[in-house]
DNA sequence: AATATAATTGAACAGTGTTTAATTACAAAA
DNA sequence: TTTTGTAATTAAACACTGTTCAATTATATT
């Protein structure tokens, strides 16, 4: 009687196997210039196969870049070592810095891409639990260093919008080479250099 | 004789014509989104002509660019009023922040999207003057704010990037639609409040 | 062995960027 | 005015894209 559930698991090997072949591709290719057909060729299937595990090629990317989410948010757990809130505020930027810089197409596809947040938006909105889950992991930490007060005067939620933003900004600009021509002769330590400036003023503040 | 600069200036206006089109086009529907068909349609010309104009889209797309840091360095001028480099700086902020919201989809191209720098790559890195220039307005603004004692302890370099990668942050988190989950409630403030927050930190430093 | 169901396919559709051979337009020379 | 040469313009073609769908194949149940 088991064949069912054999067959579930064939059914979720195969569009594991999809997910696998598209990831190669997108972090080889680019999302934009791999086609369903190249998929498809890496699986030796046809290329309407993938339809029947994947609404649209968006699904396949949001599939993606909820791994990513995961990856991020497994490499935050180990501040909870630290026992001072702003030492852990500047470890979850440090560690955010680092997957940035060394996942840059994962990172793209979670930060920066416009598709997946289209398909966020087409199912309501409702779903973007992952980026949800790492924001409210900051606005608690940076709560915590207020209570004891550091950052006074400021306000939460804009401070830790800031805060992201911040850090955001920095490998973003890394990400799409907007530092190469402007900033050409340290390019590879320019985000390193940014991120400590940035942890001078948290201390002074 | 005049003819051949007659022919000289009917071409360069079916050359505006094309980048008033694509202008229109790129900023409605999005550049991924607008094929050469679309503006060929739009100018009335067959598709074949434009490739008379511009080696690809890549070109048509740079060439728009440009436009766009024309426009944010004229309104980036009124800032010389000013008498204070430190409000000159934050007027600079402003100033940014509004141009990107007002104009997402110029702001994307200029900043955001992939293209642009990828033609620049491989036009040997040396063409991005637009961004260059822009960045050098920072950079100088923030040495007579250190000149006058402001941000004492920190690298002029490193600190223009922390800015502007600040500024950059924001609007590119509100334009890729990474608030709209996140902070749901204060979508529209959102990025204004951040600003605040970030011109609070700086008259503190 | 026949039937029902699910998975898979190949062909088709309407679109894309780009190239090219052929055509048209038009100024200069005969 | 007619011919010639050149530059602009075009339609057609190429190789691709995401997606749909009728037809086929495979497989489990009756």
């Amino acid at each position: 009687m088991g064949v069912a559930e054999r067959k579930e698991r064939e059914k979720e090997e195969l569009r594991e196997q999809i997910l696998t072949a598209a990831k190669s591709l997108f972090l080889k290719k680019g999302v934009e210039k791999t086609s369903i057909r190249n998929i498809a060729d890496l699986i030796e299937y046809s290329p309407g196969s993938i339809y029947h595990y994947f609404k649209d090629k968006d699904e396949i990317f949001y599939a993606l870049h909820q791994g990513g989410f995961q990856q991020l948010m497994a490499k935050m757990v180990v501040i909870n070592d630290l026992p001072h809130p702003l030492e852990r505020l500047k470890a979850m930027g440090s560690i955010y810095v680092h997957f940035a810089l060394e996942n840059p197409d994962m990172y793209d596809l979670m930060f920066i891409k416009e598709a997946p947040l289209d398909h966020v938006a087409r199912t309501k909105a409702l779903e973007w639990n992952e980026g949800e889950a790492t924001f409210k992991f900051l606005r608690s930490t940076l709560r915590e260093c207020m209570d004891q007060g550091y950052f006074q005067g400021q306000e939460e939620e804009a401070l830790s919008f800031l805060i992201w933003s911040t850090v955001h900004g920095m490998v973003s600009l890394s990400i799409r080479r907007r530092c190469e021509v402007v900033l050409a002769d340290r390019q590879d330590t320019i985000v390193k250099d940014g991120l400590d400036a940035f942890f001078n003023i948290l201390d002074r503040l």
